[in-house]
DNA sequence: TACTCATGACTGGTATACAATATGCCAGGA
DNA sequence: TCCTGGCATATTGTATACCAGTCATGAGTA
């Protein structure tokens, strides 16, 4: 009855991507659809509102002041220009993300991470990353490798104490890129959301010149290890360089709490 | 204008005992309410459709058939006898968790995971329970480490062939002690739902006789490891033995895809 | 017979209305 | 002055109504 079997289609048909638009017409009109690429296929009011629900709290500088943080569901609604339902579902989600708290009949809070918190958190990203590193060693090419490797070549002989703001952003670049380059979807979903709470923290912990000198060290090693394919010793640097930021957190992050 | 701050409250107003109402009377009214407890707070609609489904869909075994498994938003809120909205909130979170996929006015449908996501989903699992092993070699106590042992003291001395069924549980229940000895709440978080995906293939898994005697052999040398607290000894056992399942499964699982 | 195409039922997405509850304020009494 | 209790208000939880795609069906035609 209501159980009639369908081909569920995967969500976004990127399948519909064309080998060659026009080509030798081998694959002829397979291919005849006008490339009209994305048009964005199908972003809800739901994932539109969790997009910038998600980008408005992570560039908020939560830990600054210690006044709760209170989100209005009706007003975002209203500024967003749609209803709440979608809203309250983008909610939903970034609640179970561990980024807001929605407390009934009371409000929706964000949510401010204690020490303990973080330092799970940065001890869970050396899990996933520390990983990647393993699968990078057995199934990464040279050339993915070598793209690590260029990204600190102005930052090879010490981070200029004026360049660490740009350092920053490319020490995250470089920790995203291991992971994505696992090419393990499950680790890459689940080291975004670590990485999303840790650039809220990101503006107390930088900074620090010597902790960035010896961060490229570490970084440098990490790239030979992997360039030599030594999955054991990747393995190890690039986790103990993750908790190495844990031990720094609980001894000098005394603004959390 | 909508922003005044309040006080947000941990949720259930835990802080409202006081020091001493009055003072001089010691400790001795302090007890003297009901001791009324917090009246459990109510789990909503949604929550319990959530958990509902979830466990509903964990229980199906779904790689059985091939036929797409779909669900009707309509039809299961009417069962649960409450309306869409939080059958749909619980949805989308169990989307975003990957156990079902909704495709825009087709469906709601069971994501059966492919070979590839298996592995990718037990690589991640090795990643979080290696991690695991070390920290408890660093922080849990004896007696906890203890509890891992007796659980396997019926099957010391390999699996019998009729017990495999409870051995499967056990199995389950030794990995995720290991999780949760950790005390890493994000850990322990992540990998719950690992799991939930893991138990439903596990009946394809299991069965075999030979592989359940390795794997309490597996078992044994790590919680010796841990009760002799060598950290990287632990890890590299537990990452091996999770590793040992992809490998396993890449091989021979053939009823996937 | 085979194919086209209009039609209508069905489904998830969104908007809105209603219900439940936590909080603040104020009047009234001791 | 301080406490108590009820009411107004604010805010989320839930239900329902409506909308826009999608697909199956079957009549009509070559």
């Amino acid at each position: 009855m209501s159980n009639r079997s369908r081909p569920p289609h995967r969500v976004n048909a990127r399948a519909r991507n064309r080998p060659s638009p026009v080509g030798a017409q081998v694959a002829s009109n397979v291919a005849r659809q006008p490339a009209l690429d994305p048009i964005d296929a199908s972003p809800s009011f739901k994932h539109k509102a969790y997009a910038a629900l998600k980008n408005a709290i992570v560039a908020m500088d939560i830990y600054r002041s210690r006044d709760d943080i209170r989100l209005d569901e009706r007003k975002l609604a209203q500024d967003f220009g749609i209803s709440r339902t979608p809203v309250r579902e983008a909610m939903a989600q970034l609640e179970s993300e561990g980024f807001v708290r929605l407390v009934p009949r009371r409000g929706i809070y964000v949510v401010r991470k204690t020490k303990r918190e973080v330092i799970e958190l940065i001890t869970a990203w050396a899990a996933l990353e520390s990983m990647a590193a393993r699968l990078i060693t057995q199934t990464a090419s040279a050339e993915e490798i070598a793209g690590l490797r260029r990204m600190f070549a102005t930052f090879e002989r010490g981070a200029d104490a004026a360049k660490l703001d740009e350092y920053s952003e490319v020490n995250i670049e470089f920790h995203q890129t291991i992971i994505r380059l696992s090419r393990n979807k499950v680790l890459i979903d689940m080291a975004e959301n670590l990485f999303a709470h840790m650039r809220m923290i990101r503006r107390k912990t930088i900074g620090e010149k010597d902790r960035a000198d010896r961060s490229i060290q570490d970084h440098m090693a990490i790239i030979e290890a992997l360039e030599a394919r030594s999955t054991d010793r990747a393995e190890e640097l690039v986790r103990d360089h993750a908790l190495g930021l844990a031990d720094h957190v609980a001894r000098f992050a005394d603004y959390l709490d």
